[in-house]
RNA sequence: GCAGCCGUAGCUCAGUUGGAUAGAGUAUUGGCCUCCGAAGCCAAGGGUCGCGCGUUCGAGUCGCGCCGGCUGCACCA
């Protein structure tokens, strides 16, 4: 189910996709007319590719595992051996082929496991806090998911255009105003930071954001009181739609402020965006002619109470998509439809993936639907990538009735647990600011990946910011020990696994030097390290279903999987003092480099970064 | 009520277009630091894959029906 001009080749390291193609050769040969499809076995011990039998037995009317004993004796493939497990037939590598296949794909010019550009264009929007809102622990599912998508299409070669809807139109900003109105205006009209705070407010929080975020919260408690203040907000911003200068004059500013908190969070977790300026707002002038063209298509219809809508109940969507409301102010409807139309004549998009919460789902397909009606050029191209939300253990967060978890409480106690452990276990690192901050963003965005992301989270602390087991850190460990053998090593060999220049936000590599691989690779024809050299294979096939799942779940995992492989290799195979043989000694060397380096690449496309010492 | 998503080990979860003996982590229990980092490694126990029927050579995976949970169902986003 890949979306139209979907296409990754190549994503295999170089070497394995040479053999894969000999094994797919020869199985065509003895199969003529037969499809060859191939897949991972589940260890590295059965070996590199398996052949399912069973298809082509029922078609030759055999016996699955007769038939796989059978090509298993005709077949042969250079460097590999064929052989028969039940109905499967197995590809697998002379360990030395394995290793040289693998490393030379690893340490190779290209990053591994990467694509040439090839011109698709996509789109994530993602993030999109609503202005006035602090950042909650769910903004981190939509704002890393959505990085980390943005991040391997890059990688994988498509030309990637990262969006933030800016939640900074609409009725909620009529609740703002009027709820300045109201009481900050004539109590603290310049929303000072001095303001006397309540007592129970941490001193962190007291900021103008905090002050907006406090009048919006109020605003909903009065309202439950009084309907009739409702009735103000929708006509504030009415009134903002219409131009009104006061209205417009408080709008920049509240934006502003908030702004400057966003910037200062995404900053930390290392996200960065191509358009922050492409809001809601920014599509304010473009809703009349969006209306205009719904109508030109005659799709628009009128609904209750003066409400223009577009009726889908043709394409089994039962709601309507209501664009224009009563008073002939705009809905996000409209604004999301505006935007769609202003993508596609300012980018001509491929793909165009919403990173937005499961609660949205029936919304898009409405736009979806609408954007069908209007051109069917939109069909296949729009995706929603819907996450589950995050909720209390006593039930959902509510901003409006302020019992959250804010994200930079959840990252400050996770740099904060991490602290204490690096103080119990490496007191005298150095940077340990700077190390405990990594460890600490890593264990919770790692976490925020590492399962489905359309299953709803229930937060406890102790789960986001689990140290222990599959986590962030246990990745980052291996890395560490890596970088520390490589040290020890001497030589040019930590140099190796260091990036050749830091890398940025915006770009999907971790850019390394070309290295030399040894020439004799004897020393990695061992279990642990031949199983390692197994899931450094996976690599490539995880990052391609992260791009077409897009969730970053099986690239966590495999990382986990390379993560656990190293130890493996590390507690049974001496790497500095090994068999007192410099060839052995530099074969391990190597595939430590080459390990370091896929970690270090693969944390950085889920936006994780690994130091050198923990 | 209608629609969508989810039910896998005590707990939290993976499970690659249907395919090899259903796997991790955690928790529990027992081992492993005179040697490259113990934030680690090894081992053990722990399963009617919610229930039933069906399709198939083969179902945790697909279809239908139940049961349980979550979400959504026009003037918030």
């Amino acid at each position: 189910m890949e979306a139209p001009g979907f296409r990754f080749k190549d994503c295999h390291g170089a070497g394995m996709e040479r053999m894969k193609l000999a094994f797919t050769k020869a199985l065509a040969g003895a199969l003529p007319g037969q499809e060859i499809v191939l897949e991972r076995p589940r260890s590295g011990e059965m070996g590199d590719l398996a052949f399912p039998c069973f298809k082509a037995a029922k078609a030759l009317g055999q016996n699955p595992a007769q038939l796989a004993k059978d090509l298993a004796a005709k077949l042969a493939v250079d460097g590999a051996e064929v052989v028969a497990a039940g109905p499967y037939l197995n590809l697998k590598l002379q360990p030395a082929v394995r290793a040289r296949v693998l490393l030379e794909a690893l340490l190779g010019d290209r990053p591994y496991g990467s694509a040439e550009p090839h011109g698709e264009t996509v789109i994530v929007e993602y993030s999109s806090p609503n202005i006035a809102k602090l950042f909650t622990i769910g903004h981190l599912r939509s704002t890393m998911i959505g990085h980390a998508q943005a991040q391997v299409n890059k990688y994988l070669g498509c030309n990637v255009i990262r969006l933030n809807h800016l939640g900074d139109w609409g009725t909620q900003f009529g609740t703002l105003l009027a709820a300045y109105k109201h009481w900050a205006e004539a109590e603290n009209p310049a929303l000072e930071q001095d303001f006397p705070w309540a007592e129970e407010i941490p001193a962190k929080l007291r900021s103008p954001l905090y002050r907006l975020f406090q009048l919006y919260v109020r605003f909903h408690a009065a309202e439950e009181e009084d309907p009739a203040l409702r009735e103000e907000a929708r006509d504030w911003f009415r009134r903002l739609e219409e131009g009104d200068p006061e209205a417009r004059r408080l709008w920049s500013w509240f934006r502003e402020i908030s702004l400057q908190t966003f910037n200062r969070i995404y900053e930390r977790l290392g996200v960065a965006f191509d358009h922050l300026e492409m809001g809601e707002a920014f599509y304010q002038d473009r809703l009349a002619p969006t209306l205009k063209r719904l109508e030109d298509a005659g799709i628009l219809a009128e609904g209750q109470n003066g409400a223009r809508i577009v009726d889908l109940e043709d394409v089994g969507i039962a709601t309507p998509c209501l664009v224009q409301k009563g008073d002939g102010a705009s809905i996000y409807a409209t604004r999301d439809i505006a935007a769609a139309l202003y993508r596609q004549e300012a980018f001509a998009f491929d793909r165009c993936i919403y990173v937005v919460g499961a609660d949205q789902i029936l919304h898009f397909q409405q736009i979806f639907a609408v954007m069908n009606k209007l051109d069917p050029w939109f069909a296949g191209r729009m995706i929603h990538t819907p996450f589950g939300m995050v909720n209390l253990p006593e039930g959902k967060m509510s901003t409006r009735k302020g019992n959250v978890i804010f994200l930079e409480d959840v990252l400050d106690e996770a740099v904060v647990r991490v602290t204490a452990i690096i103080d119990e276990k490496n007191p005298d690192l150095p940077g340990k600011a700077r190390v405990a901050e990594m460890l600490g963003l890593g264990a919770v965005v790692f976490f925020n990946a590492l399962n489905d992301r359309v299953k709803p989270i229930t937060f406890t602390w102790d789960r986001v910011i689990a140290l222990d087991g599959d986590t962030g850190p246990y990745v980052q460990y291996a890395h560490a020990r890596i970088l520390s053998v490589l040290r020890k090593a001497g030589g040019d060999w930590a140099e190796r696994a260091r990036p050749t220049a830091e890398p940025t936000p915006a770009a999907a590599v971790v850019p390394y030097g070309a290295t030399l691989i040894p020439s004799d690779l004897a020393g990695l024809e061992d279990g642990p390290a031949q199983a390692l050299l197994f899931e450094l294979a996976g690599l490539p096939d995880a990052l391609r279903t992260m791009a077409r799942e897009n969730m970053a779940t099986a690239l966590a995992r495999q990382l986990l999987a390379v993560a656990k492989a190293f130890s493996g290799f590390y507690t049974n195979c001496p790497i500095l003092w090994a068999e007192n043989s410099d060839a052995v000694r530099d074969a391990r060397l190597a595939l430590c480099v080459a390990t370091a380096r896929a970690l270090r690449q693969g944390l950085f496309l889920m936006g994780i970064q690994a130091p050198e010492e923990m």
